[in-house]
DNA sequence: GTGAAAGCGCTAACAT
DNA sequence: ATGTTAGCGCTTTCAC
C-alpha cells in the first residue's frame, strides 16, 4: 500500500523508479524482463516492492482477454463426490494463478445454461464440466465460441474435449470379481438412472462381471434405481429381496451389488426392515467411498472413486488446452479401486455363510 | 453472436442503433434508463439483442472499481459443514449478480494470507470469512482497505464487521438438558480445541447446562481434544472412561457429551474397543448433524447446526454492507436444534438403563 | 534498451 | 435527451 490510501498502480512504480510506464510493465512481467537492462529492472522491482505494488488483474485482463478463471459447473456441492473434486481442482488451478467460479446446477436445464451465459459473459478463459445433464446446445455453443473445456466423469465422443473419469465399467467388474472369489454366486444389481453414464457403465461392467465368472443374470436380478438416493436404495433392495426370495430360501441371492454408496445404504435399510444382517445374511457393495461410509456398520466395501484425483487431473488437462499452443485432446481414465471392509463375506455354495478368509487378498488393487 | 466471430461490443451495438456509445450505455444499464428516452431506449435494446451483445464485466470493472466478486475463506470444503454454508452464500449471493471466489486456508497461515492478498488484488467486493485460524493481521487490513467483511461462525467484537453465528453454548446446554431430563447425572464432556469459539463456547455451554441442572462436575470429567477429529474423539473417550471408571462401576459416566459429530464418533469407537454398547452402556451426544450421521448405529443424537442458513444470511449481511449506503453491523445468531436419535437413553438413578421414554419430547425445538 | 502512443470496453462528468 | 471527452490500469506495437 502507498502512502497515499489508494493502492500503487504501474504509473506510481515507474514514477519512483524515474522510467516510462512501459518500461515499468515489461521490467515486472517475466516474460519480458529481458527486453529491459538489468540495473533498470532491479530498480523498477525495488520501487514496485517498496510501493506494494500489485497488478491490478481487471486491468491485465482487459488488455490481455485473458480472465484467469475458470468455470466450474458441478450439480450439487452437498453431493459428497463433489468437494474433494473441486478441491482437486482449485488447488492445481491455484498453482498456476487461476481461479474457480462455481456454479451447482441442481441438474436444472435453465439453471445451466444460466450459469453457462453468466461464466461466457465473466469471461472464463475454459470450464469445467461435471453437470449429470449436460446437453449439447451448450457443448455445441462452447465449440463454436472457442472455450476450452474439460469434462469430469463425463465422456462426449462427438466433441473435441478432454476428459478425466473413473473406468466404471471396469470397477463394477472388480466388485462382482470380489465376489465371486468371496464364493457368491447369486449376485443382485442395483443399478443407478441409466440415462447418467455411472449408472449404464456400472451395468455394464456387471454384467461383464457375471459373464466373466460365469455367473447366469437373471430378469429379476436387477433393479433400475431412478436416483442415487438412500430412499431409492431401499425400495430397490426391498423389490429385489422380494422378487428372488430371501437369502437362505433356495436360488435366493446371497449379494447385491449397488451402482453407489447411497443405494448401498438403502441395502442396509431394507435389510434391517427385513430383519437380515449384513454381511451373515447378504454381501453388500458400493461404489465411491463416500466420507464415513467406513463408519457405518458394518463398514461397507466399495470401489474407490479417486474423487481428487479426478479434480487435479481434469486443472492439468483444462490448463493444457488453454495454454499450450497445440495440446491434443485427451481421454483420460483413472482406474478405481476396490476397498474390502465389513460388508461382504465368504459364501460357500451351500448358501452358507463361512468365516472371513483371506481370498479376497488376492485382488489386484485392494488395500 | 455477432456474425463477425468477435463478440458484439458496446460501440457495435451503439452503431447499430445510430446512437452514442455512452447513449447505449445508459439505455443498458437499468440504473440509467430513464435518462434515455423510450424509444431510443427501445432501439438499442432490440440491436443489443440481435447482436448478442453481452457487457464485459472486466471492462466494466476496471470503470466502476466493482468487481462482483466475493471472497470466501474458508478452512476445507472437505470438511462436510462447508458445502452447505457455501452453497446457502452462492445461492443467495447468484440472485444478486455477484460470484464467489473460494479459497480454501487449511488453517494455514501463510496460506490464508496467500489468499487473502489474491482476494484484494482481484478486487473483491467484500470478504466472507469462515477461517479457524483468524489473525488480527488480516482483519485489521481489511478495516484499512475499507473491504466489507463478514464472519461466518466467528466473532470479532473489536472489528467492524457483520458476523452470524449458531448460539454454540445454547445448543450444548440444550444438550446437557436432554441428557439430564432422561435422567443421567454424571456426563462427560469431550471439549473442542479451546482455541477455535466453538470448542471453547460449547464448553461453556457444558459447563452452564450441568450448573443448571445441579450436576457436579469433576475435575477428570472434561477432556480436551486438540482437533475435532475421529481420531481425537477415539482418543479423548478412552481417557475419560480410564479416569472416571467404566460405567456400571460406581461413579462412572452414563452419557457424554461431544463437542462435535466426528468427536462424537470417536466414542462409538472407543466404546467398540471396550465392549460397551451405545446406548445401553453409554449415551453419546454430538453437534452438527452432519450429513449421514444418522445413518450411525445407532443414528447419532445431536445438536443441529443451519449451516445453509449461516451461509445465506451471510450474504445478505455482506451484500447489505456493500450495497447500502448505511447497514449498521449486524451480530446474527442462529437458534440451534436439538435432534433426538438413537444414540441418546433413559438412565435410572441406579445407573441401570430404562427402555425408551417419552420424557425427551418436552424439549423445545427438539424433532 | 527505452519512450511514445494507442487502445482493450466501458461509464461518468460535463456540455449541449 | 443525447453527444463529447476522458480515463480506469495495463500491455503492446512502433519508433528511436
Amino acid at each position: 500500500m502507498g502512502k497515499s490510501g489508494r493502492p500503487a498502480t504501474l504509473r506510481d512504480v515507474a514514477a519512483a523508479a524515474r522510467v516510462h510506464p512501459a518500461t515499468a510493465s515489461r521490467a515486472l512481467s517475466p516474460s519480458t524482463r529481458l527486453l529491459v537492462s538489468e540495473e533498470t529492472a532491479q530498480r523498477v522491482t525495488e520501487a514496485a516492492q517498496r510501493l506494494g505494488y500489485r497488478p491490478n488483474p481487471v486491468a491485465r485482463s482487459l488488455r490481455t482477454r485473458r480472465s484467469h478463471t475458470i468455470g466450474v459447473l458441478i450439480p450439487d456441492l452437498n453431493n459428497p463426490l463433489f468437494p474433494p473434486m473441486v478441491r482437486g481442482l482449485e488447488d492445481r488451478l491455484a498453482e498456476r494463478g487461476y481461479v474457480a467460479l462455481l456454479g451447482n446446477t441442481d441438474a436444472h436445464e435453465d439453471r445451466e445454461r444460466t450459469l453457462f451465459d453468466q461464466m461466457r459473459a465473466r469471461h472464463v478463459d475454459g470450464l469445467a464440466l461435471a453437470t449429470a445433464t449436460l446437453h449439447s446446445p451448450l457443448l455445441a455453443e462452447a465449440v463454436e465460441a472457442e472455450v476450452p473445456v474439460v469434462l469430469m466423469n463425463r465422456i462426449a465422443q462427438e466433441y473435441p474435449f478432454s476428459s478425466v473419469s473413473v473406468d466404471n465399467e471396469q470397477g463394477e467388474k472388480a466388485a462382482v470379481t470380489h465376489l465371486a472369489l468371496l464364493g457368491h454366486t447369486r449376485i443382485g444389481h442395483i443399478a443407478g438412472p441409466q440415462e447418467t453414464s455411472t449408472g449404464a457403465s456400472r451395468y455394464r461392467g456387471f454384467a461383464a462381471g457375471m459373464a466373466a465368472h460365469g455367473l447366469p443374470v437373471a430378469d429379476g436380478q436387477v433393479v433400475y434405481a431412478t436416483a442415487y438416493s438412500i430412499e431409492e436404495g431401499q425400495r430397490c433392495a426391498r423389490e429385489l429381496l422380494d422378487r428372488d426370495g430371501r437369502p437362505g430360501s433356495p436360488g435366493g441371492l446371497t449379494a447385491i451389488v449397488a451402482a453407489n454408496d447411497m443405494l448401498a445404504v438403502g441395502c442396509y435399510g431394507a435389510l434391517d426392515e427385513l430383519g437380515l444382517a449384513c454381511p451373515d445374511d447378504m454381501s453388500v457393495i458400493g461404489f465411491n467411498d463416500m466420507p464415513f461410509i467406513d463408519r457405518l456398520r458394518p463398514p461397507l466395501t466399495t470401489v474407490r472413486f479417486p474423487h481428487y484425483q479426478l479434480g487435479t487431473e481434469a486443472a492439468k488437462l483444462l490448463l493444457e488446452r488453454i495454454e499450450g499452443d497445440d495440446a491434443p485432446v485427451k481421454i483420460l481414465y483413472l482406474a478405481p479401486e476396490l476397498v474390502a471392509r465389513g460388508s461382504t463375506r465368504a459364501q460357500s455354495a451351500s448358501g452358507l455363510t463361512l468365516p472371513p478368509s483371506r481370498v479376497s487378498g488376492a485382488l489386484p488393487g485392494e488395500r
